[in-house]
DNA sequence: TCTATTTGGGAACGATCGTTTCCAAACTAA
DNA sequence: TTAGTTTGGAAACGATCGTTCCCAAATAGA
C-alpha cells in the first residue's frame, strides 16, 4: 500500500449514498410501475440531476434492477427478523403470513410489491427481470416448505400435511394478498385471509 | 319509420367488429401491460390505421376500459358455463378453481390476466380502472361465497366453514395463482395448489 | 345528382421519453 | 502546481409517444 493512500478512488466524491437513492426510487417503481416512471420522477424523487443518475446507473432498466435488488434485501432481513420471534414452525407461517398481510394493506397496500409489479409488468419479455422474480418465489416457497417441515418436526403441523403442495397454496395466498392490497381492502379483511388460511395447516 | 331506412346510420359503414378488434387489443394489453402497448403496436395487431382507431374510441384509455370490459365479459360467461355443469357447491367451487388454474399456466399465464395486470399497473393513480378492478374483485368473491353456501345447503359443504372469510382466502389464491403464471409454473403445479386449496372446505 | 356524414389511411404534430454531452467543481497522484 | 479522473447539473439530442389533421371513399337522404 502507498503511505499517501487515502483508500479513496480518485475523481470527485459522490455526494449522496446510491442505497438512500434506491430507497426512494423504489417508492416511485412501485407506485408507478416500470414504464410509466419516468426518468423525470425518477431524479426528482431520488434528488439527483439527469446526469448524475446516469453516472450512478447504466440506464433506466440498471436503476429498476438495483432497486428491486435493494428491496428484496430490505424485505427479506424485515421477514427474517420477524420469523426469528417465532415459537415453533406454525408459528412461523402465521407471523409470515401476518407479514404479508401487513403490506397489502392501506398506503403500503397500494405501493405495492414491487416482485409482483415485475412479474406483471416486465417478466414476460425481459430476461433479467423474469430470473429476478423466479429466484424470489423460489426462496419465498422453499422458506414456506422449510417452515412447514420445521413445524412438523417440533410438533405444531400435523405428519399428515403434505409441506410442498401447501407451500405452493400459501405462496399463492400471499401472492394474491398483494393483488388484492392494490385496492386496498381493510387491514381485518387483509387479516382474516390469514386466519382463514392456517385451516391448511390443521 | 321511413320506408326508405334502411336502419342504417349515415355515412360509410366501418369495415372491422369493434369486438373482434377487442378481442386484438386484450392480447397485446395482457402481454405488455398498459404503458408498453403503444397505439402502434395496438394499430398493427388490430389491423387498424391510426386514424380508424381514434374514430373508433375516444383514446387510448378509452381502448384500453373497452377491452377490459371485452375481457371480463367473455371470462366471465366461460366461467359461467363451466360452473353450470357442477354437480353440486363443492364441486363447483373446484370447477372454479381449475379455471383459474387452466389460465395460470404455459402460454395463458404468460400473457397473464387483464384484471390483475390493471389493479397492479393502473388501479392506483386511475379511478375508471380501479372502479373496475374493485368491481370484479367484488363480483368473483361474491360468487365464491355463494357457491359455497350452496355447498352448506346441499350438504358438500361442511356448515361449519365461515363462508366469507373462505371466499377471501380462495379470492386470493385464484389472484395468487395468475402472478405465479406469469412466470410460469407448469401445469401439474398450477393444479396442485387447486387440489390443496379445496382443504379449506373439509 | 347533390349534400351531409362517417370511415380508411397515412402524413404530420407537439410533447415527452430515455439518454448524451458539456462544463465547472472536487478530488487523487505526481 | 499540474494532469488525470469523476461527479453535479443543466442543456440538448434523436426517437417515439399519443393524437390530430387531411383527403379519398362509401354510405344515406333529399
Amino acid at each position: 500500500m502507498d503511505i499517501n493512500s487515502t483508500g479513496r478512488p480518485p475523481g470527485r466524491p459522490r455526494e449522496f449514498e446510491i442505497e438512500d437513492a434506491l430507497d426512494k426510487a423504489i417508492i416511485v417503481f412501485s407506485e408507478r410501475g416500470y414504464h410509466a416512471a419516468s426518468i423525470s420522477e425518477l431524479k426528482d424523487a431520488m434528488g439527483l440531476a439527469a446526469g448524475s443518475l446516469y453516472k450512478a446507473f447504466k440506464d433506466k432498466k440498471a436503476i429498476f434492477l438495483a432497486s428491486f435488488d435493494r428491496y428484496k434485501q430490505v424485505r427479506n432481513a424485515l421477514l427474517d427478523q420477524e420469523l426469528a420471534e417465532g415459537a415453533n414452525g406454525r408459528d412461523k407461517v402465521s407471523r409470515m403470513l401476518r407479514f404479508y398481510a401487513e403490506a397489502s394493506h392501506g398506503e403500503n397496500g397500494r405501493r405495492g410489491c414491487l416482485v409482483v409489479g415485475t412479474a406483471i409488468e416486465l417478466a414476460v419479455y425481459d430476461a433479467d427481470a423474469a430470473e429476478r422474480v423466479g429466484r424470489s418465489m423460489a426462496r419465498t416457497e422453499a422458506m414456506i416448505e422449510a417452515l412447514i417441515r420445521e413445524g412438523q418436526a417440533d410438533g405444531s403441523i400435523p405428519p399428515a400435511i403434505d409441506p410442498l403442495a401447501t407451500a405452493h397454496v400459501l405462496l399463492s395466498v400471499t401472492q394474491g394478498l398483494r393483488v388484492l392490497g392494490k385496492t386496498g381492502p381493510n387491514r381485518d379483511r387483509a387479516f382474516s385471509v390469514v386466519d382463514a388460511a392456517m385451516k391448511l395447516l390443521d
